[in-house]
DNA sequence: GCCAACGTTGGC
DNA sequence: GCCAACGTTGGC
């Protein structure tokens, strides 16, 4: 099993857009950067587990985790002319885009800051944090993955210590695929 | 809104 | 194949 971080511009599509769509789940559309589609296709397995990361709001986190449940096949809105991520070089016997469903697993109580994963040695070298990282889909060691699910946990997370609200709900719900 | 970093494009 | 121009990303 592998892991990966995928980021979302939350003002785009959200966690709470993926708590909110049937079966909690969604089509991973967009990627339109061969790096991140290459691993779409080639590396993405159900069953892999995802960090969810809100990009471009302050503060930027990983805010909770989700699971791939459908490997890659081909992106329908590249070839879309009204879709703002249209390819004019894509159709569909020719689809060079690849998206993969992904579900979600939990919505951390608390998000993991980018200061927070700075702040973590183990984390140096994680790519999120390279300078200059720009890639939307991204590999993670399962130590990396298991440092970051640690710190949603832990509560010596940077800002306000808000008591404990409402746990989130936990949504392990079986069914695996798609329609 | 600024701007550094990076990917892509296209002229040559 | 080089590389300057350009567009985008994304933290701040």
């Amino acid at each position: 099993m592998r892991y990966w971080l995928l980021k979302t511009e939350p003002e785009g599509f959200s966690i709470d857009d993926l708590a909110a769509s049937p079966r909690q789940t969604t089509c991973w559309d967009g990627v339109r950067n061969y790096q991140a589609r290459n691993s779409l296709r080639d590396d993405f397995r159900p069953g892999d587990k995802v960090l969810f990361y809100h990009s471009s709001i302050v503060p930027a986190a990983v805010v909770g985790l989700a699971e791939v449940v459908r490997e890659g096949y081909p992106d329908p809105t590249a070839w879309d002319p009204d879709h703002k991520h249209f390819d004019p070089g894509a159709t569909a016997e020719n689809a060079r885009w690849v998206m993969v469903d992904i579900r979600l697993v939990e919505k951390f109580d608390q998000p993991v800051t980018l200061d927070v994963l700075r702040a973590e040695p183990k984390l140096a070298k994680m790519e999120l944090l390279r300078r200059g990282s720009r890639l939307s889909v991204q590999p993670v060691t399962p130590e990396e993955f298991k440092i970051v699910e640690r710190l949603a946990k832990s509560s010596t997370s940077v800002g306000k210590e808000s008591p404990k609200s409402a746990p989130a709900p936990k949504i392990a719900k079986k069914p695996s695929t798609l329609s």
